[in-house]
DNA sequence: GAATGCATGTAAATCGTTACATGATTAG
DNA sequence: CTAATCATGTAACGATTTACATGCATTC
């Protein structure tokens, strides 16, 4: 198992879906802190059938296919839980944004104070994007531990994150202008 | 060229390297955010010697191969300048413990809190390797705007990030734990 | 009538990691 | 004399992304 799996398995989890929904939530919201391309997906729900995690049940409605609904089984529930509390392994960073900034003293001054307001209003923007979210997310009052609280927890990490690049940028574009 | 051929670049700019050392540095201290292992590197430093941004000189030492010593040219120096002001492209989200906090839903509260914990932990340490590298790198007061100024600011970032990720882990514990 | 959203899947291409392969020098 | 470090490169494997392929239903 792949930690895509996991990752599907969270959301066929949090509710019944087919391999389109959870691509779509893949994107948004799930997407801000793993993203996954719709090719992958089909495959992983596979695998997931396989073990036993999920249930698949075919509605016959309109379209081509017929499309199909997953849920997960118990097994599937428990084995979520425990992946859920492993240590995670963190893949190597690869951070382009920083390694740009490293490089920045190849670039005219200027240039480099021009990159970095224009970072900084991005940030800015996500920012301003997960505040929304967090808003959302705390206006259902979900009891803590819940799926839900947990989403805004995520959501929070993810506002926070976004500031502290925000300001991150702010600051070192600053401190380049003070000297320039 | 891709993104870790400006990573390479970035390096041999700083100062005319190996291959070898190349992929050191690679690991530490550039691998904070931007990692790459050994594989990858020679056919780097080949593709950035066939753009003319690198050249080579071959050192007749000792060992089996003898070894070359890469250098940046103006015309690579300008165009890491160039791409270091670019707009970064930040590739998807893969961020592993944030899947895991969005999934804990799924686990008992007691082995959720005992995850972040040692999360917590984990980054605690991370926070503290990071404040080394900045203490190290603001004695050596280098001017605004130098390339060690610039590893300072990312060594920075780092340190906030680390920060920023204990201090949530922790928050999350307990707000956890007291529900409990 | 055209575009968009729902819906499923596969195949090819790309990209990155790990393992393989070789070998000299130096420190313990 | 043995382990670690310096040193260069290739090959196989695995994972991921993008593109291909199909087609119904609804809205403009």
């Amino acid at each position: 198992m792949r930690t895509l799996d996991f990752a599907v398995l969270g959301l066929v989890a949090r509710e019944p879906s087919t391999g389109y929904q959870v691509a779509a939530r893949m994107r948004r919201p799930v997407g801000y802190y793993w993203a996954e391309s719709h090719g992958g997906i089909y495959p992983s729900l596979r695998r997931l059938a396989d073990a036993g995690w999920v249930t698949v049940e075919r509605v016959e409605g309109p379209g081509p296919h017929g499309k199909k609904v997953y849920s997960v089984t118990p097994a599937g529930r428990r084995a979520l839980g425990e992946w859920s509390v492993e240590p995670a392994v963190d893949p190597p960073e690869r951070d382009e944004l920083v390694l740009k900034v490293s490089a920045m003293w190849a670039a005219r001054p200027r240039a480099a104070i021009v990159a970095l307001d224009a970072e900084a209003r991005r940030w800015e923007e996500q920012r301003v994007e997960y505040a929304g979210i967090v808003g959302r997310l705390r206006q259902a009052r979900d009891p803590v531990g819940s799926a839900g609280w947990f989403s805004l927890q995520t959501a929070l990490r993810g506002r926070d994150y976004a500031r502290g690049r925000r300001d991150w940028c702010r600051r070192v574009a600053r401190d380049l202008s003070v000297d320039d």
